[in-house]
DNA sequence: TCGCACACGTTATAGCATAACGCAATTGAT
DNA sequence: ATCAATTGCGTTATGCTATAACGTGTGCGA
């Protein structure tokens, strides 16, 4: 499931994702297109419906924000589970992968017969330059 | 930190959520206890955030539910990182610790002097009983 | 050319969370 | 004893996040 070309209001929403230095909100991310005629926030959640399913975006389920995936061009979801470092001061977010806490997380839910749809790793903070 | 002695609206709050067999929303633990005098979402909201400071609640980011720990009488905190795998058919939640887990997040925000106040692991999915 | 899938636009509404004010009870130091 | 600080509580109002429901247009394959 590789995205597919991006239509116009996915385009938008995405190049704002990709210029911000942070994770965005939908309703700023809403703000900021209102000069390109978004009106409302289904446009908004609808685009990113499509480019969270592309995974070239992603939710941070705990600040309720979107960021644009930190690998440009490759199919982030092939990486695994996603986590996130998220600085509660500058807002800086940094996306990481780790195969071992994959490995661990998967033989919990084998062990129960779970069947994990999506997982959420968030670890919110101060970024070293932050905590200083 | 153990929980100290908990007021009379911070017990209403737990009990509830204590009894039921899954999360609740702040608005379905307010609507539980309108009976008892509750009428405005501050009431619920002011005791769960002591509940979460004392360990005995946690907050499911990804679902904006809260659910009563899984280990009662111990703190949870010190079970060190709390991982949740959700049903999100049948509604149950699943709380686990694994330390390698831990250790392998810990690492990392080492490695990048990341300071961590609070990291949040949610799986959701199906359980085996809704899998089948 | 008909039907279907999909993107889009709009209005309205639902659901989640906190700001700001004021009051009452408790505690603890002077 | 009294004053100040802290904490919990109640209320009103507001803001932020997300989706329902309806309708339009466009492209494309049967």
């Amino acid at each position: 499931m590789s995205a597919p070309a991006l239509t116009k209001n996915q385009a938008l929403v995405f190049d704002v994702l990709e210029k911000a230095d942070g994770p965005l909100s939908a309703y700023t991310i809403l703000d900021k297109l209102r000069d390109h005629g978004f009106r409302a926030p289904l446009q908004v959640y609808r685009a990113l419906e499509k480019l969270l399913e592309y995974g070239v975006v992603h939710r941070l389920e705990s600040i309720n924000s979107f960021v644009a995936c930190a690998h440009p061009g490759e199919n982030c979801h092939k990486h695994g589970i996603v986590a996130f470092a998220i600085c509660e001061s500058c807002g800086q977010v940094m996306e990481f992968h780790d195969h071992e806490v994959d490995n661990r997380l998967t033989d919990w839910t084998k062990a129960r017969k779970f069947k994990a749809e999506k997982t959420t790793i968030e670890m919110r903070g101060l970024c070293e330059a932050c905590a200083a």
